[in-house]
DNA sequence: ATTAGTTTGCAACTCAGTTGCATAAACTTT
DNA sequence: AAAGTTTATGCAACTGAGTTGCAAACTAAT
Protein backbone atom coordinates (compact mmCIF):
# COMPACT_ATOMS: atom_id res chain seq x y z
CA UNK A 1 0.00 0.00 0.00
CA UNK A 2 2.66 2.46 1.05
CA UNK A 3 4.70 1.69 -2.01
CA UNK A 4 1.72 2.42 -4.21
CA UNK A 5 1.18 5.71 -2.44
CA UNK A 6 4.83 6.62 -2.86
CA UNK A 7 4.61 5.82 -6.56
CA UNK A 8 1.64 8.09 -6.95
CA UNK A 9 3.29 10.89 -5.03
CA UNK A 10 6.36 10.59 -7.22
CA UNK A 11 4.32 10.94 -10.41
CA UNK A 12 2.55 14.06 -9.21
CA UNK A 13 3.61 17.40 -10.54
CA UNK A 14 1.62 19.17 -7.83
CA UNK A 15 0.68 18.64 -4.25
CA UNK A 16 -2.29 16.39 -3.63
CA UNK A 17 -4.75 16.05 -0.80
CA UNK A 18 -5.92 12.97 1.03
CA UNK A 19 -9.14 12.87 -0.95
CA UNK A 20 -7.29 13.33 -4.23
CA UNK A 21 -5.15 10.41 -3.28
CA UNK A 22 -8.16 8.36 -2.31
CA UNK A 23 -9.64 8.80 -5.74
CA UNK A 24 -6.57 7.36 -7.40
CA UNK A 25 -7.51 3.99 -6.00
CA UNK A 26 -10.53 1.99 -6.99
CA UNK A 27 -10.84 0.52 -3.58
CA UNK A 28 -8.99 1.99 -0.68
CA UNK A 29 -9.32 2.97 2.90
CA UNK A 30 -9.16 6.63 3.81
CA UNK A 31 -7.57 5.87 7.15
CA UNK A 32 -4.77 3.79 5.71
CA UNK A 33 -3.90 6.53 3.26
CA UNK A 34 -4.16 9.08 6.02
CA UNK A 35 -1.74 7.15 8.20
CA UNK A 36 0.58 6.53 5.31
CA UNK A 37 0.84 10.24 4.63
CA UNK A 38 1.45 10.88 8.32
CA UNK A 39 4.32 8.43 8.51
CA UNK A 40 5.82 9.74 5.29
CA UNK A 41 5.66 13.22 6.73
CA UNK A 42 7.26 12.15 9.98
CA UNK A 43 10.06 10.51 8.07
CA UNK A 44 10.47 13.75 6.09
CA UNK A 45 9.73 12.08 2.77
CA UNK A 46 6.91 14.48 2.09
CA UNK A 47 5.83 17.84 3.42
CA UNK A 48 2.33 19.10 4.01
CA UNK A 49 0.89 22.32 2.67
CA UNK A 50 -2.09 24.08 4.10
CA UNK A 51 -3.19 26.20 1.18
CA UNK A 52 -6.41 27.32 2.76
CA UNK A 53 -8.65 25.16 0.60
CA UNK A 54 -9.72 23.19 3.63
CA UNK A 55 -7.77 20.08 2.74
CA UNK A 56 -4.10 19.75 3.54
CA UNK A 57 -2.04 18.76 0.54
CA UNK A 58 1.17 16.78 0.36
CA UNK A 59 4.18 16.77 -1.91
CA UNK A 60 7.52 15.02 -2.04
CA UNK A 61 10.42 16.73 -0.36
CA UNK A 62 13.67 17.35 -2.12
CA UNK A 63 16.24 14.82 -1.07
CA UNK A 64 17.89 15.40 2.26
CA UNK A 65 15.33 18.01 3.13
CA UNK A 66 15.01 18.60 6.84
CA UNK A 67 12.06 20.93 6.49
CA UNK A 68 13.84 23.69 8.36
CA UNK A 69 12.58 27.26 8.01
CA UNK A 70 15.56 28.23 5.86
CA UNK A 71 14.89 25.59 3.27
CA UNK A 72 11.16 26.17 2.94
CA UNK A 73 9.75 27.29 -0.36
CA UNK A 74 6.72 29.26 -1.42
CA UNK A 75 3.57 27.46 -2.51
CA UNK A 76 1.14 28.65 -5.13
CA UNK A 77 -2.56 27.88 -5.26
CA UNK A 78 -4.29 28.46 -8.57
CA UNK A 79 -7.74 29.81 -7.91
CA UNK A 80 -9.00 28.42 -11.21
CA UNK A 81 -7.76 24.85 -11.33
CA UNK A 82 -7.22 24.59 -7.57
CA UNK A 83 -3.84 23.03 -8.18
CA UNK A 84 -1.15 23.66 -5.63
CA UNK A 85 2.40 24.06 -6.88
CA UNK A 86 5.66 23.79 -4.99
CA UNK A 87 7.71 26.75 -6.13
CA UNK A 88 10.89 24.96 -5.22
CA UNK A 89 13.03 27.70 -6.69
CA UNK A 90 11.45 30.43 -4.63
CA UNK A 91 12.64 30.41 -1.03
CA UNK A 92 10.55 32.09 1.60
CA UNK A 93 12.08 35.51 2.21
CA UNK A 94 13.59 36.35 5.55
CA UNK A 95 11.25 38.10 7.97
CA UNK A 96 12.41 40.31 10.79
CA UNK A 97 10.14 39.58 13.70
CA UNK A 98 9.45 41.82 16.70
CA UNK A 99 11.89 41.44 19.59
CA UNK A 100 11.67 38.22 21.57
CA UNK A 101 9.67 36.45 18.95
CA UNK A 102 11.35 33.24 17.84
CA UNK A 103 10.66 31.47 14.62
CA UNK A 104 10.15 27.80 14.04
CA UNK A 105 8.25 27.51 10.82
CA UNK A 106 6.73 29.55 8.02
CA UNK A 107 3.84 28.91 5.73
CA UNK A 108 3.57 31.10 2.67
CA UNK A 109 0.90 30.52 0.08
CA UNK A 110 0.45 32.79 -2.90
CA UNK A 111 -2.95 32.60 -4.57
CA UNK A 112 -3.64 33.62 -8.12
CA UNK A 113 -3.87 32.13 -11.56
CA UNK A 114 -1.30 29.71 -12.90
CA UNK A 115 0.21 29.77 -16.37
CA UNK A 116 -2.06 26.99 -17.60
CA UNK A 117 -5.23 28.78 -16.59
CA UNK A 118 -4.36 32.33 -17.59
CA UNK A 119 -6.70 33.95 -20.16
CA UNK B 1 -25.84 41.20 18.10
CA UNK B 2 -23.54 42.55 15.43
CA UNK B 3 -22.73 45.55 17.57
CA UNK B 4 -21.75 43.27 20.43
CA UNK B 5 -19.52 41.26 18.13
CA UNK B 6 -17.89 44.41 16.80
CA UNK B 7 -17.24 45.55 20.37
CA UNK B 8 -15.55 42.30 21.20
CA UNK B 9 -13.45 42.37 18.06
CA UNK B 10 -12.33 45.88 18.87
CA UNK B 11 -11.16 44.89 22.34
CA UNK B 12 -9.12 41.99 21.05
CA UNK B 13 -5.38 42.33 20.83
CA UNK B 14 -5.16 39.19 18.70
CA UNK B 15 -7.19 37.42 16.09
CA UNK B 16 -9.99 35.22 17.36
CA UNK B 17 -11.80 32.25 15.96
CA UNK B 18 -15.49 31.58 15.71
CA UNK B 19 -15.40 29.28 18.72
CA UNK B 20 -13.40 31.81 20.72
CA UNK B 21 -16.05 34.34 19.93
CA UNK B 22 -18.81 31.94 20.84
CA UNK B 23 -17.36 31.49 24.28
CA UNK B 24 -17.47 35.21 24.98
CA UNK B 25 -21.24 34.96 25.10
CA UNK B 26 -23.22 33.13 27.73
CA UNK B 27 -25.91 32.29 25.31
CA UNK B 28 -25.36 32.65 21.61
CA UNK B 29 -25.92 30.98 18.32
CA UNK B 30 -22.91 29.75 16.40
CA UNK B 31 -24.60 30.41 13.09
CA UNK B 32 -25.44 34.01 13.87
CA UNK B 33 -21.86 34.69 14.87
CA UNK B 34 -20.65 32.86 11.81
CA UNK B 35 -22.82 34.95 9.53
CA UNK B 36 -21.86 38.12 11.35
CA UNK B 37 -18.19 37.43 10.74
CA UNK B 38 -18.92 36.68 7.10
CA UNK B 39 -20.71 39.97 6.54
CA UNK B 40 -18.01 41.89 8.39
CA UNK B 41 -15.44 40.26 6.18
CA UNK B 42 -17.38 41.06 3.02
CA UNK B 43 -17.65 44.66 4.09
CA UNK B 44 -13.88 44.66 4.72
CA UNK B 45 -14.24 45.48 8.40
CA UNK B 46 -12.29 42.41 9.36
CA UNK B 47 -9.95 40.01 7.64
CA UNK B 48 -9.64 36.30 8.11
CA UNK B 49 -6.45 34.43 8.88
CA UNK B 50 -5.91 30.78 8.27
CA UNK B 51 -3.07 30.02 10.63
CA UNK B 52 -3.23 26.30 10.16
CA UNK B 53 -4.75 25.55 13.55
CA UNK B 54 -7.89 24.29 11.89
CA UNK B 55 -10.04 27.23 12.82
CA UNK B 56 -9.99 30.42 10.80
CA UNK B 57 -9.38 33.48 12.92
CA UNK B 58 -10.55 37.04 12.41
CA UNK B 59 -9.17 40.45 13.24
CA UNK B 60 -10.14 44.04 12.60
CA UNK B 61 -8.73 45.64 9.49
CA UNK B 62 -6.92 48.92 9.61
CA UNK B 63 -9.17 51.70 8.44
CA UNK B 64 -9.65 52.04 4.73
CA UNK B 65 -8.06 48.66 4.18
CA UNK B 66 -8.98 47.09 0.89
CA UNK B 67 -7.25 43.82 1.64
CA UNK B 68 -5.16 44.08 -1.51
CA UNK B 69 -2.00 41.98 -1.76
CA UNK B 70 0.20 45.03 -1.31
CA UNK B 71 -1.29 45.97 2.00
CA UNK B 72 -1.29 42.53 3.55
CA UNK B 73 0.74 41.89 6.64
CA UNK B 74 2.42 38.87 8.14
CA UNK B 75 0.66 36.87 10.85
CA UNK B 76 2.32 35.10 13.71
CA UNK B 77 1.04 32.02 15.50
CA UNK B 78 2.52 31.26 18.88
CA UNK B 79 2.92 27.54 19.24
CA UNK B 80 2.69 27.80 23.01
CA UNK B 81 -0.30 30.03 23.70
CA UNK B 82 -1.85 29.49 20.29
CA UNK B 83 -2.48 33.18 19.97
CA UNK B 84 -2.41 34.66 16.51
CA UNK B 85 -0.96 38.13 16.11
CA UNK B 86 -1.36 40.60 13.29
CA UNK B 87 2.12 41.91 12.61
CA UNK B 88 0.68 45.07 11.14
CA UNK B 89 4.11 46.64 10.76
CA UNK B 90 5.53 43.77 8.78
CA UNK B 91 4.33 43.78 5.19
CA UNK B 92 4.50 40.61 3.19
CA UNK B 93 7.63 40.77 1.07
CA UNK B 94 7.38 40.89 -2.69
CA UNK B 95 7.63 37.55 -4.43
CA UNK B 96 8.74 37.10 -8.00
CA UNK B 97 6.54 34.40 -9.45
CA UNK B 98 7.31 32.22 -12.47
CA UNK B 99 6.26 33.70 -15.83
CA UNK B 100 2.55 33.86 -16.52
CA UNK B 101 1.61 33.36 -12.92
CA UNK B 102 -0.58 36.16 -11.66
CA UNK B 103 -1.07 37.01 -8.03
CA UNK B 104 -4.26 37.84 -6.23
CA UNK B 105 -3.61 37.15 -2.61
CA UNK B 106 -0.94 35.99 -0.18
CA UNK B 107 -1.14 34.23 3.13
CA UNK B 108 1.97 34.25 5.24
CA UNK B 109 1.98 32.76 8.70
CA UNK B 110 5.10 32.57 10.81
CA UNK B 111 4.99 30.04 13.63
CA UNK B 112 7.15 30.16 16.71
CA UNK B 113 7.08 31.44 20.24
CA UNK B 114 5.85 34.90 21.13
CA UNK B 115 7.49 37.29 23.56
CA UNK B 116 5.05 36.44 26.34
CA UNK B 117 5.74 32.74 26.16
CA UNK B 118 9.48 32.75 25.64
CA UNK B 119 11.50 30.95 28.35
C1' DA C 1 4.57 -23.06 14.95
C1' DT C 2 4.37 -19.40 18.49
C1' DT C 3 5.13 -14.98 19.52
C1' DA C 4 5.70 -10.16 18.90
C1' DG C 5 5.42 -6.26 16.10
C1' DT C 6 3.54 -3.78 12.17
C1' DT C 7 0.10 -2.61 8.68
C1' DT C 8 -4.50 -2.48 7.18
C1' DG C 9 -9.61 -2.01 7.39
C1' DC C 10 -13.91 -0.89 9.64
C1' DA C 11 -16.81 1.86 12.60
C1' DA C 12 -17.39 5.69 14.79
C1' DC C 13 -16.57 10.22 16.56
C1' DT C 14 -15.07 15.35 16.72
C1' DC C 15 -15.06 19.84 15.11
C1' DA C 16 -15.30 23.63 11.70
C1' DG C 17 -17.94 25.23 8.34
C1' DT C 18 -22.19 25.53 6.02
C1' DT C 19 -27.34 25.53 4.33
C1' DG C 20 -32.46 25.63 4.63
C1' DC C 21 -36.25 27.00 6.82
C1' DA C 22 -39.07 29.31 10.16
C1' DT C 23 -39.65 32.99 13.30
C1' DA C 24 -38.68 37.64 15.02
C1' DA C 25 -37.32 42.27 14.49
C1' DA C 26 -36.80 46.44 11.83
C1' DC C 27 -37.86 49.31 8.35
C1' DT C 28 -41.33 51.05 4.29
C1' DT C 29 -45.25 52.37 2.23
C1' DT C 30 -49.86 53.55 2.16
C1' DA D 1 -51.30 52.60 12.74
C1' DA D 2 -51.79 48.40 9.62
C1' DA D 3 -50.02 45.79 5.94
C1' DG D 4 -46.29 44.49 3.49
C1' DT D 5 -41.33 43.89 2.69
C1' DT D 6 -36.75 43.23 3.93
C1' DT D 7 -33.22 41.87 7.17
C1' DA D 8 -31.47 39.41 11.26
C1' DT D 9 -31.62 35.68 14.30
C1' DG D 10 -32.22 30.92 15.94
C1' DC D 11 -32.79 25.96 15.38
C1' DA D 12 -31.90 21.60 13.15
C1' DA D 13 -29.36 19.26 10.35
C1' DC D 14 -25.72 18.09 7.05
C1' DT D 15 -20.95 17.93 4.87
C1' DG D 16 -16.11 16.97 4.77
C1' DA D 17 -11.56 16.77 6.89
C1' DG D 18 -9.24 14.85 10.34
C1' DT D 19 -8.83 11.60 13.90
C1' DT D 20 -9.01 7.37 17.32
C1' DG D 21 -9.85 2.55 18.99
C1' DC D 22 -10.13 -2.00 18.08
C1' DA D 23 -9.70 -6.18 15.68
C1' DA D 24 -8.08 -8.84 11.78
C1' DA D 25 -4.32 -9.69 8.50
C1' DC D 26 0.21 -9.80 7.55
C1' DT D 27 5.51 -10.07 8.46
C1' DA D 28 9.64 -11.23 10.86
C1' DA D 29 12.22 -13.47 14.41
C1' DT D 30 12.96 -17.17 17.74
Amino acid sequence: MRELVLDILTEQKMAISLSDLEQKFHKSDRVTLYRTLKTFEEKKLIHSIDDGTGAVKYALCKESCQCHPEELHVHFLCLKCQHTFCLNDIPIPFIKLPVNFSIENINMVVKGVCSNCKD
